[in-house]
RNA sequence: GCGAAAGUGGCGGAAUUGGCAGACGCGCCAGACUUAGGAUCUGGUCCCGCAAGGGGUGGGGGUUCGACUCCCCCCUUUCGCACCA
């Protein structure tokens, strides 16, 4: 073989052989176990970046671990093509933003190619064609049918100049990506919205599933979703005959209640207004509250401010008028938009009565406390070690128990009700936007809102449509597709113009790869059944909120519809590091971008992957460095130079001799020193590398102890020259070099693997077993410390025992100098590791 | 402010279960081969010290025969959440 490595010419030779080979194609088989890696689809947006390369090397370590364990290998990859940068694109250069995003397809995709992952391409999924938008429409009418799917205001960007609708992105420093001088106003559209509320508690309930996902990803999914479980409880208002309802988690407070507090957007404020003595004043004042809102939100700490309203409400509990108050840190979105103010016991209260000179009351204090004269800040402590008193019927019960008791009479008398909350909102899917799946509903004057029959899906995004930017939703501009007959009574009816969320894409591409040219269904049930869960999906942190919950919720839609029969579709998650450089994120405004095809270009993709695994363990952030992946470049040239100078074609003789069956075929007994030494060295090697790859990930190490394993063969060389390794030995060894490289460097391992003369690709050969005899020391160095300090070593067999260990540490020279004269306390012996002489 | 993760040589990082701190690589130093070196190979490289020895894993305390690892307090960085009642 070529004693030189020459990647270009290696890789482009191994990336044809498995195309043409079908190397990493698979199907159901019943009999054969199965396993399915998943990296998360990548948007095409024109080029890949090292993020993606990460991501992938990492997945096809594993998808290659798996395929030589025997396992059936499912590897698909596919694109999240719908979306505003082709739409932007397509606006400032008067093109369609299919042909920005085929193009970047047709790239991307010749670019992983270059990569050499083990795709199985024939799964590819593009999610803007209508093959596979289509299910998007399915799914949104199944919601429909459900109720899951429905429609209300709700407030978009909007930009005055464009008189358009504007996506967050767009939106830049509060003013539009396009007039960087208009700011960006807020306006209230009808709008769909899909009810994840309604799956609220699953998604919560479901994480015990999730026992393979990383704490930081649930705990995150946890905050995100923000259960809390409290109680409703009106307090009639006095002037009006009404009443308000407020909510807290804290119903055991409610006798130190001194006002109650309103957003500025709730519904009671306006009639408070228009009953009001002086409703100029007043709804100026409110304004006043609402327009700091507005400001003060983005701001890190601003300040609490409120008007009292001149209103009061009674405290159901014990009587008391309170007064209305309108404030501007109470949040319309969650709960009632109403709080009752209880200072003592909370923090925001306490603040702002301190400010306004407003009553403190204590109604908790600790079991064994008293009441505080003056109260310095809020005490929050609740559970079973605080008390209620100055709370009527209620002193003396803990707090825990208050809650529970006094939700029950609210109950009973009517004026309020346990509930439980939730921050999670229900997920606006539409979007003004072209670029997307159309949404499948009609509107008819005389039936509503009639979705579209299945029968009649896909509704095509026309291709046809002029992309100014400019005002109402595009599709809007079409009159053949706005224009449509009612499914019902065949009447003149209208379409929905508006688009669905990408997200929607992404919630369950990866079922469609398991079936994905299917034209009936959006998926092949026996093929999810077969293929599903997902093994293992690989991706970045920052989907750990949206997508990750979006695509845990249609799986639930999915088994409620009948689908599939479990409650996650994923069952190991990891969230690799980012792809930095001198401290920064790669970006082009700062310069430091690296290209993964320029890369390529001068390297080959053996040496990136390598480098990549081995920079940093793959969950924390890797830093590039452009000397760094000259040393893998080194290693590579080197191991291949290693493996070719000692290649031949296999003497006859058995097959590869690892510990099939248990078995070592070296008898220990009847090698020589050195060969005891390239043994050892190899299975140790293949040892922790195994371990490794079965779930600890860091290749990082793999990558480390293999380049040890090639010091070795290199210190060994003269003892190969010399004819004191066999070479059948020696051989073993590069066997075993090579297939573990296979999973991180494939194309140089398949060349090698050709050159130790076998034809078939490492894929398919079987993961060698290491043998823990051929692993194992004969000869242990035990250190000896004398009062936890490292005084000495000495050299024992393996099968040393203690008495023999003690002996020999106490007799070694140094350890005696230390011991100097003094009185031996005690021996520590950890067996096979170490020897402490504690002495006074 | 709350929550999570992290902090180890000049740099990336290793130490899997409380047991030799710094594997492996980069960089650097010296040398060999060479017309040449940004190729390759050999040796060295935590700090102080000629050495013996001493010190050392963000800082301080503790538990232990023994702590990068466990506990308490503090500092720094990154990420997430941020008036959620």
């Amino acid at each position: 073989m070529d004693p030189t490595y020459d990647p270009q010419k290696i890789e482009s030779k191994w990336q044809a052989r498995w195309a043409e080979e079908k190397l990493f194609e698979s199907e159901v088989d019943a009999a054969r176990k199965k396993y399915y890696v998943l990296e998360m689809l990548p948007y095409p947006s024109g080029d890949i970046h090292m993020g993606h390369v990460r991501n992938y090397t990492i997945g096809d370590a594993l998808a290659r671990y798996m395929w030589m364990k025997g396992f059936n290998v499912i590897h698909p990859i596919g694109w999240d093509a719908f979306g505003l940068p082709a739409e932007n694109a397509a606006i400032k250069n008067q093109r369609h933003p299919s042909e920005f995003t085929f193009s970047h397809i047709d790239r991307m995709r010749g670019q992983l190619k270059r990569l050499g992952v083990s795709y199985d391409w024939r799964r590819e999924v593009a999610t803007c064609v209508p093959e596979y938008y289509r299910w998007n429409q399915w799914f949104f009418i199944r919601m429909f049918e459900r109720g899951l799917a429905y429609r209300k205001k709700s407030r978009v960007n909007w930009c005055p100049s464009c008189e358009t609708v504007l996506a967050n992105e767009q939106v830049v420093n509060g003013c539009c990506w396009r007039h960087e001088e208009t700011p960006v106003m807020e306006r209230d559209l009808e709008q769909w919205f899909w009810k994840t509320t309604a799956y609220a508690e699953r998604l919560l309930d479901d994480m015990k599933e999730l026992v393979r996902w990383p704490e930081r990803v649930l705990s995150m999914q946890q905050n995100w979703i923000g259960k809390s479980v409290g109680a409703e409880i009106d307090f009639p208002v006095n002037e009006i005959g009404e009443h308000l309802r407020i909510f807290t988690t804290r119903v055991d407070t409610i006798f130190g209640c001194t006002a109650v507090y309103l957003a500025a957007e709730h519904p009671l404020v306006e009639k408070l207004i228009s009953f009001s003595e002086d409703p100029e004043k007043m709804r100026r004042d409110v304004e006043g509250v609402k327009a700091s809102t507005a400001r003060a939100r983005a701001e890190v700490n601003f300040e609490k401010m409120g008007v009292d309203t001149g209103y009061t409400a009674r405290n159901p509990f014990n009587g008391e008028n309170v007064p209305i108050w309108v404030a501007n840190f109470v949040l319309m979105g969650y709960g009632t938009g109403a709080v009752m103010a209880v200072p003592a016991h909370d923090e925001r209260d306490f603040e702002f009565s301190v400010r306004h000179g407003l009553p403190v009351r204590t109604v908790i204090v600790p079991c064994d406390g008293e009441i505080p004269q003056v109260l310095k800040s809020a005490y929050t402590e609740t559970g079973p070690n605080s008390k209620l008193v100055n709370s009527g019927p209620y002193d003396g019960l803990s707090s825990e128990k208050a809650i529970e008791r006094m939700t029950r009479e609210a109950e009973a008398k009517g004026f309020g009700k346990g509930t439980v909350q939730y921050r999670l909102k229900d997920w606006g899917i539409s979007r003004q936007r072209y670029w997307g799946s159309p949404i499948p509903i009609i509107y008819c004057d005389a039936c509503g809102i009639v979705p579209v029959p299945d029968k009649d899906l896909p509704v095509i995004l026309p291709p046809e449509v002029k992309l100014t930017g400019q005002g109402q939703s595009p599709l809007a501009s079409v009159p053949e597709f706005v224009n449509t007959r009612c499914p019902n009574c065949h009447g003149r009816a209208r379409r929905e113009t508006d688009t669905m969320d990408t997200f929607v894409d992404s919630s369950w591409y990866f079922y469609r790869y398991t079936s994905p040219h299917i034209s009936t269904a959006p998926i092949d049930k026996d093929a999810v059944k077969y293929w599903f869960p997902v093994d293992q999906y690989i991706g970045g942190i920052e989907h750990a909120i949206l997508h990750l919950i979006y695509m845990r919720f249609f799986t639930k839609v999915m088994r409620d519809i009948g689908l599939v029969d479990f409650p996650e579709p994923v069952a190991r998650l990891f969230t690799q590091g980012m792809v930095i450089k001198d401290g920064a994120k790669m970006s082009k405004s700062k310069g430091n971008v690296v290209d993964p095809t320029a890369m390529f270009a001068k390297y080959g993709a053996d040496t990136v992957r390598l480098y990549t695994l081995f920079a940093a363990p793959p969950s924390r952030d890797f830093d590039w460095s452009d000397s760094g992946i000259e040393g893998a470049s080194r290693f590579l040239n080197r191991a291949y130079r290693m493996v070719a100078k000692y290649s031949s074609p296999p003497a006859s003789g058995p097959a590869r001799p690892t510990a099939q069956n248990g078995k070592s075929r070296w008898d220990l007994h009847q090698v020589s020193a050195e060969e005891r030494r390239l043994i050892r060295k190899t299975h140790q090697t293949l040892r922790h590398v195994t371990e490794d790859l079965e779930g600890r990930w860091h290749f990082n190490t793999d990558v480390a102890m293999v380049m040890e394993l090639v010091n070795e063969l290199s210190d060994l060389e003269d003892a190969i020259e010399a004819g004191k390794i066999r070479p059948e030995i020696l051989r073993d060894s590069l066997e075993i070099l090579v297939l573990m490289i296979s999973v991180f460097v494939p194309h140089t391992a398949d060349e090698l693997w050709e050159g130790l003369g076998h034809a078939q690709a490492t894929l398919r050969v079987p993961w060698p077993d290491f043998d823990p005899e051929l692993a194992a020391e004969d000869e242990l160095e035990i250190p000896v410390q004398v009062n936890g300090k490292l005084r000495g070593r000495v050299r024992a067999a393996v099968s040393v025992d203690e008495a023999e260990l003690r002996r020999l540490a106490q007799a070694d020279e140094k350890v005696i100098q230390f011991i100097n004269g003094r009185q031996v306390v005690k021996i520590i012996i950890v067996p096979q590791k170490l020897v402490n002489i504690v002495v006074k």
